[in-house]
DNA sequence: GCCGTTTTCGGCCCGACTGTTTTCAGTCG
């Protein structure tokens, strides 16, 4: 993925050019033009073989050339010269809060400071102070953001941040003149990490909010507070940004602060053309300061003439362009999703039986459940014989028998993948199976070559209706496996086989982007929880998340698909298989 | 360095908080 390469040489380009003092709008131009390669869902030589490298937003003639010199060269000259001039570590100084490139420039050229630990060292020796504008206070604010740094503030993923929201959205709704409350910030953009959390809150008396909350018992640290905004520290170490706002502001508050910064950036250039000012209390106008609403989100749109954009997309990603001609996504709703594929029940490694597991499911008014539990090869998780699997399908049956009804089981199964895309049951134990989901649980470090034929071999299987998490990746702790995403897409779209958007939080495989590559291939995608306890069938919502973000429709998922149009879309697979 | 319903030059989002200031620069989101 060349794209990501050169996101990170633009972003590095960026803060090189902000430590030199550079024009700010061009740094601004590199980090913006890195944040749109990361977005960018066509293959990034064929933009380039045909000339259009240029059509990617925030990438104009001079961009274009350097992208094309890493793709030629894979180095581009003129970053790699900006480079020699600066020492290498202000890109770990740039990391501590508190710490900018003004102060790394100080530190640099005054004290030759030029990493983490000497600056620490500066720190405890009061050396800090001799330079212009340092005093004591200030010495201390950069020991303790050092201490924040070497903590390791590592993201944390939506199955962390989404309760500790909820629970400190309760807190905040029990004080008195609290009106509305909401997260907003990464966490309602559905991010699949989120840094810190950023909630809103409008009340009539601030004050008395920000000394609940910074008396609060969620805070064990305060890193700043005034009296509209705070930000604090939780025992488990998490930041939490706290904004209030009068109630008659809420709606443009809340456009503000769920960002994302480059889509707000973008908003507020859209509004001065229109002659328009957008801050966090309203839409005014520049030159008679009349206030034309902010009380509900949609009013900050709709003063521009653009219909509300829904959170999960504001990524100056081509959304803003898309709702000015009318033309946004109509994305995936929680109310579309008629099932789930891939559950575990305790005849392999999940932890409920058929019966609870089936029960749940229609409680959530569902049509189906796939259950999946895992194939002979994985001992490790249980998996079942064929025997097992002929035993689970009778049971299945039965249960289907004595409820009749809108909701019904469907037999699957969790096939490992094996050596050259071989399926761990025969293809005559596969026909008798409703709908086979095909995964990889061995071999993650052969090579992109091999991995990639496992796959695409996996695909052309009749009864392989699902690949299941494709690229492995377990956040934090393993990263995914080599293989060609193209391919992959290419041949999911050939044989009509559907790929994954696994909704379990560290997964999330496909993610967001390669979702959003998928869909384009006009590949099918399915979100499904891999349930192995019954309350992991919420992550659903996790998994609309990924799809939303990715600007998955109804009309290209899976799980929108009635049991009936399901179990069509299944025999279609088949009878087109080669 | 990008970009155009003020289009090929001259703009480029906006406000809060902190620490050090006696009016503001730096940082952050």
């Amino acid at each position: 993925m060349k794209q990501h390469e050169i996101a990170t040489l633009f972003t590095q380009m960026a803060d090189l050019l902000e430590f030199r003092g550079d024009n700010p709008f061009r740094i601004r131009a590199y980090r913006r033009a890195a944040q749109n390669l990361e977005g960018v869902t066509e293959d990034l030589e064929r933009l380039n073989q045909e000339d259009r490298l240029t059509e990617i937003p925030g990438i104009g003639r001079d961009l274009a050339n350097k992208i094309r010199e890493y793709l030629q060269r894979g180095a581009i000259k003129a970053i790699e010269q900006v480079k020699r001039t600066v020492p290498s570590g202000i890109f770990e100084l740039l990391e501590i809060p508190g710490v900018g490139p003004k102060t790394t420039k100080l530190l640099s050229e005054r004290l030759r400071i030029a990493s983490v630990n000497q600056l620490e060292a500066a720190a405890k020796a009061h050396k800090l102070c001799a330079l212009p504008g340092f005093q004591e206070k200030k010495e201390q604010n950069i020991l303790k953001g050092i201490a924040i740094v070497r903590k390791g503030q590592a993201r944390m993923h939506l199955g962390i941040a989404l309760p500790l929201a909820r629970q400190i959205v309760g807190l905040l709704r029990e004080i008195p003149s609290v009106k509305r409350v909401e997260p907003a910030g990464s966490l309602r953009r559905m991010r699949e990490t989120i840094g810190d959390l950023d909630i809103l809150v409008a009340a009539t008396t601030p004050s008395a909010v920000m000394k609940a909350f910074t008396a609060g018992p969620f805070c064990a640290r305060i890193l700043a507070a005034g009296g509209t905004k705070s930000s604090i520290i939780t025992p488990e170490g998490v930041q939490v940004d706290l904004r209030v706002v009068a109630p008659d502001c809420f709606g443009s508050a809340l456009q503000y602060f769920t960002g994302s910064k480059e889509h707000n950036v973008r908003l507020r250039e859209m509004a001065i053309r229109r002659g328009l000012k957008i801050n966090e209390y309203g839409v005014f106008r520049t030159r008679t300061g009349k206030r034309l609403g902010g009380r509900e989100e949609a009013e900050v749109y709709g003063a521009l003439g653009l219909p509300w954009i829904p959170p999960e997309i504001r990524e100056d990603a081509g959304e803003l362009d898309a709702a000015r001609a009318k033309r946004l996504p109509r994305l995936v709703e929680p109310e579309d999703i008629r099932g789930d594929f891939h559950i575990h029940t305790n005849r392999s490694d999940g932890s409920n039986t058929l019966e609870d597991v089936a029960e749940a499911g229609r409680r959530r008014g569902y049509q189906y459940l796939v259950i999946c539990d895992h194939s002979k090869s994985l001992k490790v998780a249980g998996g079942m014989s064929e025997a097992e699997l002929g035993r689970q399908m009778a049971q299945l049956r039965d249960w289907n028998a004595r409820h009749p009804g809108r909701f019904q089981l469907l037999m699957g199964a969790e096939v490992d993948i094996l050596a050259r895309g071989r399926m761990d049951y025969a293809d005559r134990t596969l026909s008798r199976l409703d709908f086979a989901i095909g995964s990889i649980h061995s071999g993650f470090t052969q090579d992109e070559g091999t991995l990639t034929a496992r796959l695409v071999g996996a695909m052309r299987n009749p009864y392989v209706a699902l690949i299941a998490h494709p690229t492995g990746r377990l956040m934090g702790q393993r990263e995914p496996y080599a293989v060609n995403l193209e391919r992959v897409f290419q041949a999911a779209k050939d044989t009509r086989t559907a790929l994954e958007i696994n909704a379990y939080p560290k997964r999330l495989d496909l993610n967001d982007h390669a979702a959003r590559q998928a869909k384009d291939h006009g590949v099918w995608l399915a979100v499904s929880t891999d349930t192995h306890s019954l309350d992991q069938l919420d992550n659903m919502a996790i998994g609309l998340g990924v799809a939303r973000r990715a600007w998955v429709e109804p009309t290209q998922l899976l799980n929108c698909l009635t049991r009936e149009q399901l179990l069509a879309w299944i025999r279609r697979k088949r009878a087109h298989a080669p």
